[in-house]
DNA sequence: GTTATTGCAAACAATTTGCACCCAC
DNA sequence: GTGGGTGCAAATTGTTTGCAATAAC
């Protein structure tokens, strides 16, 4: 989804980025915010609708927004669906090849070393995803 | 770039069962590892099917076996759909939140890193991922 | 009043699956 | 001959989009 809105201008300058979230997106990063793990659109769409009313296509347009923001990461998980948490948790997995599952990592190695990302190109980072994948304990023994 | 074969790599390679790959899984692997970049599944296909006959679900299902034998790996682009590179190729990607154009990183940081990571539980890693989110220069300045 | 957001359902697209055929061993 | 790999097409499923109603400012 390229974005090709060279010649639109904003009339409103936004020199500072307040977020401004809806309260729909800001419904969506509470429920992000306060779940233990990471949790697919559809699941999300889930918990949300027991607590107000709200659109599937909602949930997804604010988690382009959240993303947009800088406010949600997403990885894919194993079944192709993506699985959204906030950024602020610097969570990473192991996942097994094998079974699928995944075991969160309990510090991130990346956030050591202070970023020193040598870019060949200027970029505001503001988070990244970090997974590491082999075989858990279990399936390296019965491997199929 | 240069090829340090002197420093050990932090990615090991299934040293299981031979891979015992079919011609077909032969075929997309070598595609794989011919280009430079990573692949949806859709354009493997598009490029395999130049050279021979084979159909679309069975793309697929190399992919996943390959997958399965730490042969490659995966990443989702920014529209939905995974991409597919070999696991020798150490890559990663920078990915602008904005405009979804990924800028290659000329070195992998965790790659550095002796990797030693503290882990709750026994796993043999194969390989890795790891994704920088932002938003590059000129996205910066028209920002929505 | 003007503009952005939402919800619904239809549309899409990537991926998976059922099943018959065929090849390798 | 048996079992796995393959191809095709249909079926699934996560995600996106068009558009009218609605809420925000």
């Amino acid at each position: 989804m390229k974005n090709d809105s060279l010649s639109q201008k904003n009339t409103t300058r936004p020199t500072h980025h307040l977020p401004h979230l809806t309260r729909n997106q800001q419904a969506v990063l509470a429920v992000l915010r306060q779940q233990s793990d990471a949790l697919s659109a559809q699941e999300l769409y889930g918990v949300l609708r027991e607590q107000q009313a709200i659109g599937l296509a909602t949930v997804y347009r604010a988690l382009e927004t959240l993303k947009l923001q800088g406010l949600v990461q997403s990885r894919s998980g194993t079944n192709g669906e993506a699985l959204h948490s906030p950024i602020e948790q610097d969570r990473h997995y192991l996942t097994c090849l094998h079974c699928g599952q995944s075991f969160l990592l309990d510090h991130c190695p990346v956030h050591d070393l202070a970023v020193q990302v040598h870019l060949s190109v200027p970029f505001k980072i503001y988070y990244h995803t970090l997974e590491f994948f082999g075989l858990c304990e279990p399936c390296t023994h019965q491997r199929s």
